[in-house]
DNA sequence: GCGACAG
DNA sequence: ATCTTGTCGC
């Protein structure tokens, strides 16, 4: 890990934790790491939004990761920077731990970026998550910024009731008796979007702001526009 | 013990 | 996540 994102670590956060040996260190450092989540709103006015994905090589024996990030002007939600970076995964892909495959190529784009957004949505869970950290609360976490989890599919837990199918119905995501976050019915005939908390902002708040960034795609803007900038930053790395 | 399982 | 154009349905 380079010194520039060595320097953008929150206070206190172990450089090693980011890389662990095992799954099981990996597991203690998301239980440790967990309850430095904020989940209520606790961000400054919000200016700029931001977007990240991750771009998988398929058949890649190096297994690199292609991160991007977006940076979205708000109200208008146009794209007004982006960075991305390269990095081989320190390890293969497993459920409830996927922050320690993206987030270190993550943080290499992030720091690329000349100005950094005011909240970030995240492709995966905030704290819809077995250990309450899934990938958008490690991000946050990490760097002490303001993030929601936008998730395509459910990791744990399911819906209160029947979703609506309008758009805009909601239904609060429910596991073990516990509400960790919200069903969303972004658009249309669209499978539903799975928002939690990451850091930094309340369950309400996340979905407020999912909501206002939506723009007649299942995916709100940012993610969507990271999606599209990770993929390009593959493709274009031939 | 048997499934489920973000990207 | 990734391989990929057209096509069926609302």
């Amino acid at each position: 890990m380079d010194p520039a994102t060595l320097a953008l670590l929150a206070p206190g956060i172990p450089p090693d934790w980011l890389d662990p040996p095992d799954l099981a260190t990996a597991r203690e450092a998301q239980i440790a790491l967990s309850a430095r989540v904020i989940r209520e709103d606790a961000h400054p006015p919000v200016r700029r939004l931001g977007g990240v994905d991750i771009s998988n090589t398929r058949f890649d024996p190096e297994g690199r990761v292609y991160a991007a990030v977006v940076v979205l002007d708000w109200p208008g939600l146009t794209v007004v920077a982006q960075a991305s970076a390269v990095a081989r995964a320190a390890m293969p892909y497993v459920p409830g731990y996927l922050g320690f495959r993206e987030v270190p190529a993550l943080l290499a784009a992030w720091a690329k970026l000349p100005e950094k957004p005011d909240l970030v949505l995240v492709d995966g869970h905030g704290i819809a998550h077995p250990r309450g950290f899934g990938i958008a609360a490690h991000l946050g976490v990490v760097l002490d910024i303001p993030s929601i989890g936008v998730a395509k599919s459910p990791l744990v837990g399911r819906p209160e009731a029947p979703l609506g199918e309008e758009p805009g119905a909601t239904q609060p995501l429910l596991w073990k008796g516990r509400r960790l976050g919200t069903v969303l019915r972004s658009k249309r005939r669209s499978n539903p979007l799975y928002l939690s908390t990451g850091h930094r902002i309340s369950e309400a708040g996340a979905v407020d702001w999912v909501q206002r960034c939506l723009r007649g795609y299942r995916l709100p803007e940012p993610t969507r526009q990271a999606h599209l900038a990770a993929n390009a930053a593959r493709r274009a790395a031939v």
